[in-house]
DNA sequence: GCGACAG
DNA sequence: ATCTTGTCGC
């Protein structure tokens, strides 16, 4: 498998993705997201799951593996989705709407990991990133809530650059199946309780941190 | 050709 | 992502 046979998989399955309002209901939300241990070569997925509204954790599904594909920009599902697909086959609770950590479709090819991750389980995704991949944009004012659209090289909305707590960096926030630009930032900002990334995120990374660094 | 470049 | 201490601000 080259990058040119990667691209041309991205490419197809980019077809699949469908954006539509979301609006629920939802019951539990799901978060994503892999943390690495370099000694080891090895990457740990957690799906963290959360009951809604109240954000409580109520469910932890991990997956352990060795690194086997190399970080390349634009192709970090190719490195992190079969081991969060593992993670996500242990869950119990399903949830009705997923958060991953990464670009959904604000992508050279339309399929970042939580694109990638919504047309492969049929569910509900948005991807959340903490920094910019690809789109145009100009900053959102320094208020939580305040956004502004990312767009693509035709000027289509492709995403969202919001501002989740008031004067700190804002997230890039793009659909990554079954739902739109404007459902994802309202669920976004649903989903964040003080901090810049939303519960769901949060949970992921400190618990996937933890595993891979002290075997918990 | 050059710069940018999720995690 | 990870490596890393103190430090500035609310």
């Amino acid at each position: 498998m080259n990058l040119y046979e990667l691209k041309a998989i991205q490419l197809e399955l980019s077809q699949k993705v469908r954006l539509t309002p979301f609006s629920g209901p939802v019951r539990h939300v799901a978060g994503c997201d892999v943390s690495y241990n370099r000694a080891k070569n090895e990457m740990t997925a957690v799906v963290a799951v959360l009951e809604y509204p109240s954000l409580k954790l109520i469910e932890i599904a991990s997956h352990t593996a060795m690194v086997e594909f190399p970080y390349i920009p634009t192709f970090l599902s190719f490195r992190e989705l079969p081991s969060l697909l593992e993670a996500f086959k242990k869950v119990k609770i399903k949830p009705e709407l997923i958060v991953v950590d990464g670009q959904g479709i604000a992508h050279p090819r339309k399929l970042g990991i939580a694109a990638h991750f919504g047309v492969t389980v049929g569910i509900p995704t948005i991807g959340c990133a903490k920094s910019h991949l690809f789109g145009k944009y100009v900053m959102p004012g320094e208020k939580r809530g305040e956004w502004k659209p990312l767009l693509d090289k035709d000027g289509d909305v492709i995403g969202a650059v919001v501002r989740t707590r008031d004067r700190v960096k804002p997230v890039f926030i793009s659909p990554g199946h079954l739902i739109d630009v404007k459902s994802s930032v309202e669920w976004i900002l649903k989903l964040t309780k003080g901090f810049k990334l939303p519960e769901p995120i949060r949970f992921a990374d400190s618990i996937s941190r933890r595993i891979s660094h002290e075997g918990i």
